[in-house]
DNA sequence: GCCTATTGTCCTGTAAAACGAAACTCTACT
DNA sequence: AGTAGAGTTTCGTTTTACAGGACAATAGGC
């Protein structure tokens, strides 16, 4: 495409754009954006990618992708794999960390979300929503159990299943939470996902009333999850302290007194965040 | 609508370039350069940062620096603060896990590391280079002081002050260890801080010799650290592992031995990482 | 040994994208 | 009411980033 023929019609007025399929670019700015986007193409299964692949899923010239490569690697975002390619640099790491005491959460959860590890010898989780996606900040693990519940900082859940990502949807304006289930596409994980907008709308208003939600096997088959909302000065909830348990080790007759722990630890981040004033 | 007459002065032709003194810029990508400058404007002391501010800080127009702002905010790697500003958003800890993971370290040294911490009561930290700087990649605390070292993942430390710098120093090419410090700005962050060149080499090569590194009071009066390498399938060094520990805890006699069980430790890891064939 | 494929680098003229300026809205403070 | 600051939008201009191609170095296939 593009051919450099001096001949061509009269500057067709192609835009440049995202060969691979991204709708609506050419707005804001495209050269900004290319460069963030390059970050987002490493994942879980793509640690290590090169030039030309990077050129290749940009859609612009070999020598376009290096030249935002160089970028990205001289302010250490980037660095070069031993064995060609690029990987994800420690600069990413240093702003991470700054990333996650903008927040003003972990430094006062942290200790409560330990007790609570403790007390009840389960992983404990603290996630934050962006967009459509459900984000853990924290955790604390319990040090006893020979199978745990293996979250890390920066791990993303879904929308539409685990306890923390229904109790950050339940405290959202209702339009505002059926939009966002609606924008996006709902997966079935398990049998017991819950995929339709409407009966994850009536879920969420019972977890209102009640103040926390349950969870169990709604992600994950073997896995179940309690969660309590976390309150900023204004009481905006702005994040969800969570239990996850392997569900066979949780008995439903134990939900009851495991959730009023949860609250209770929630509610003492909330506390904490109000008398510092965040 | 209709914006005011295009009446302005003929508009001189100054460069763009950074108006604070950045020496190079227009250089490479300058649009993505500036970009991901922003994200490097966030300090410990600076996590949020307003529209405005950093219009000024870039040189450029605010419109501009809008443009920036919406770039990086639409990808989540900012988002907006309550009450104005903007601050780091949770793609940035998306990231970090992904970065974590390609170095290829942390899955195996946290076991051993765990093990060392628990086994001499103190804080293990593993840590790697990029340029000039030193970061911690990850840490293993042990839960029974009172006092503790306290470090986070993405914290960053110095080239030339510290057990771990000296090590990831140390087992560098000689010229390029030497350019490295020559073009530092060596900071004395204590009495005992060596800031000569040529002071810091003959360290390296006794470090070098020794198979380990040992520092007092270097980098903070208070604190002590004993660190060794780990060395990749190419026998490269590419981490260093400490002990971080209060000055005053750990008397002279006992460092042979702190040292011996930390570069176990380091030969342990290195170890994990040549079987998987990181 | 020769061939091909792949990675990363550098240069140049041109076309497209980013720029500054200014008008405008909104909220908070006084 | 009036000021100050944050954040948004539009527009014509020109600066910047683009594609294409030439180049070096390395690694495998035969």
């Amino acid at each position: 495409m593009t051919p450099g023929a001096p001949d061509g019609p009269p500057r067709a007025k192609v835009s440049r754009m995202s060969g691979t399929g991204s709708p609506s670019y050419r707005e804001r700015n495209s050269t900004a954006d290319r460069a963030l986007d390059i970050l987002l193409m490493f994942t879980d299964t793509q640690l290590v990618i090169s030039g030309t692949a990077v050129a290749e899923r940009l859609g612009v010239a070999r020598s376009t992708a290096y030249r935002y490569l160089q970028s990205l690697a001289s302010s250490r975002f980037l660095e070069e794999a031993p064995g060609g390619g690029f990987r994800l640099g420690l600069r990413v790491m240093e702003i991470a960390r700054l990333a996650r005491r903008s927040y003003g959460l972990s430094e006062f959860a942290l200790p409560a979300m330990t007790a609570l590890a403790e007390d009840v010898n389960e992983t404990i989780l603290l996630t934050r929503r962006t967009g459509e996606l459900v984000v853990c900040v924290d955790l604390a693990e319990a040090g006893t159990r020979a199978v745990r519940i293996s979250y890390e900082r920066g791990s993303t859940l879904p929308l539409n299943a685990g306890a923390s990502a229904l109790v950050l949807l339940a405290w959202l304006p209702e339009e505002e939470a059926r939009r966002l289930l609606q924008s996006t596409d709902l997966h079935r994980f398990t049998p017991a996902t819950l995929t339709d907008v409407d009966t994850l709308m009536k879920r969420l208003a019972h977890i209102r009333r009640a103040g926390y939600s349950v969870t169990r096997g709604e992600l994950d088959p073997d896995v179940m999850g309690i969660a309590a909302p976390v309150r900023d000065e204004q009481k905006q909830v702005v994040a969800a302290v969570s239990i996850a348990a392997l569900a066979s080790r949780v008995f439903p007759e134990a939900e009851a007194e495991l959730a009023r722990k949860v609250r209770e630890t929630a509610q003492e981040i909330s506390d904490r965040l109000v008398a510092v004033g965040g």
